[in-house]
DNA sequence: TCTATCTTTGCACACGTTTGTATTTTGCTC
DNA sequence: GAGCAAAATACAAACGTGTGCAAAGATAGA
């Protein structure tokens, strides 16, 4: 096991001050052609790599981007992890990706992190359970730039990316009324956080505009998953007036719908129509395909972090409040 | 915006010696128990947070670990990704995630950035390309714990976390045959990668013990997708000899296959018999249902944590070969 | 040869921590 | 109050790098 070689070790060897040698790895006009040469053939021998740390603790430089999600294994955020990873390795950044397994209490620690580790900047879609957003007027107050993406923290002066939950929701629970439902229900989460305010909004407007009495927004505590679909649209199906039609949150739950569905025998779209967030891997496989929400990953990706190399490269001053909103766009099929 | 407090800042004010305020945050004993909890008191009210930096480069500790997957929208590897960083998390690391897009190059640079950024140990599953593993033997060679899990380097000595791909997939090769199907094709990825190499030969060696002719190992070069499946398939069957059953070593190839074999009116499992690796999230609700191979993810990230971890605490040493081996099962549906 | 300019290198300090050692202060005993 | 041990604090150096400034060396013009 060897040592890493230090700018000061190529210095001793080559007989030259370690400053001499720190401009030459950067290029510096100011040294002479051989020493530099001589310094990177050496370097290159001995496979020197800078310490970051000391670079960043000398506070001239740093690449480093932080991430923090709510889940790495849904198929909304770990494409965006995947695309954002990507844009930022191609621009030279590296990024650290967190998860906050939906806990304030988690998001909060991992804000301290990212403080401790100097990070150059952070992208955050917020967990469910935040309700207090000052953590993040911390970031701010250090000064270290800061996007909101999907999940974001209203109070907060910062650019943030959002999507057009109200318009879609809204268009979507318009389309299930002109197709013939009439009781439609609404599985989503706490209004606590933007998304799912603005989703149950579109909706329930939606429901005033037509006259429509059945308003059924079901918000749940628990994540989102198959076995809690199941468990939901058995509940509504008990109810003494059951829904025609439901626009759900989010697949895992969608999922968990059609197989109650289908073990109760109801029938998709003749007894409930259906529209979900978000898509599957296998969802042309699907019987009856879905209806579904589809949202712009790849545009919120790019856009966040465009917005927050601007802030790096001080384009975009630190505490700026920008919104910048992407369109969701509605994929017809059969399930309604 | 405020800049930062330092220690420095609170010795200053509180007019005592930096060094006693560092041991004071430490909750050192010899430090007077006033002067800590003024000390403590001040930090808390002006939001200290170590710089992680500084103490990195005194080379005191380090809490980061760097994770190398080839893709993080994958479920399988988004489901470790996700285990791995809970697990990280709650024993007060800090996980880097970085994408290789199954790329030599990206790979390499990664492994340099990590040297570079001073992580404490690293987590790799290989890309398809690699086919050179000296960039984990300069990792080695700077005292880097390093573990594999899955796509391991046969030839780093380090410890490795493999899943018996060899037995498994002879398993259901055999079951197959036993199931009367005789012309099986296997739709796999380069055999430089150990994963995929033992899968062809359990698959070939199963082959011969029935004394089958029909093999059909099919390497694809590109990107796992369903695209590709679709093709695949309709490559296989416009061969003079069509195969009845394919064991498929992604589900997007098999969600392909799916398709495919639906528009072309080929019958799953009365036309075609059909094992794949991986699980949907929806695989409950594709019919038929398929028979597939679970790998364990969280076996495997739980294993290969500690692995890590016992390396980064010397309790294993570097450079030392371990090699555990976990089983995947195989969920018998209704495609064969 | 002297001075002026330009090129190249060296020096020293700073970034924020930690830690071994030296120094001061406190508390105790006689 | 002297003496001494124990407790508390201060000092200084180190980690690896980058940079303003000084110094030395080279070149050139007169």
């Amino acid at each position: 096991m060897k040592k890493r070689i230090t700018i000061k070790d190529i210095a001793k060897e080559l007989n030259v001050h370690h400053s001499t040698v720190s401009r030459a790895l950067r290029n510096d006009p100011r040294v002479n052609e051989v020493t530099r040469d001589a310094v990177l053939a050496y370097a290159r021998e001995h496979e020197y790599q800078t310490n970051m740390n000391a670079v960043q603790l000398r506070g001239t430089s740093n690449n480093a981007i932080a991430l923090i999600v709510p889940n790495i294994n849904h198929s909304f955020f770990s494409d965006i992890v995947s695309k954002l990873t990507n844009l930022a390795y191609s621009k030279g950044y590296v990024i650290s990706v967190f998860q906050t397994n939906e806990k304030y209490q988690q998001e909060k620690e991992i804000v301290n992190t990212i403080i401790r580790h100097n990070f150059a900047g952070v992208i955050v879609s917020i967990a469910k359970d935040t309700v207090n957003s000052d953590h993040f007027g911390v970031l701010s107050k250090f000064g270290i730039p800061l996007v909101f993406f999907d999940r974001i923290c209203e109070d907060v002066p910062t650019p943030k990316v959002k999507i057009n939950n109200y318009e879609i929701t809204a268009k979507a629970t318009e389309y299930l009324i002109k197709k013939g439902y009439r009781n439609i229900a609404h599985l989503t989460a706490t209004t606590s956080i933007n998304v799912f305010r603005d989703r149950e909004n579109g909706y329930l407007d939606m429901l005033k505009k037509y006259g429509l009495e059945y308003q059924q927004p079901i918000m749940v505590q628990d994540d989102f998953s198959i076995e809690l679909g199941k468990k939901l649209l058995s509940g509504l199906w008990n109810m003494p007036v059951k829904p025609d039609a439901i626009i759900s949150s989010s697949v895992h739950m969608t999922v968990g719908i059609m197989l109650e569905a289908r073990k109760s025998g109801i029938r998709i779209p003749e007894d409930l129509g259906l529209i979900t967030f978000g898509s599957l891997l296998s969802s042309e496989i699907i019987e009856p395909q879905v209806t579904c929400i589809e949202q712009p990953e790849a545009e919120i990706a790019e856009i966040s972090f465009d917005l927050l190399e601007k802030m790096i490269s001080h384009e975009i001053e630190i505490g700026k409040s920008i919104e910048k909103t992407v369109e969701a766009e509605i994929i017809f099929k059969k399930s309604c």
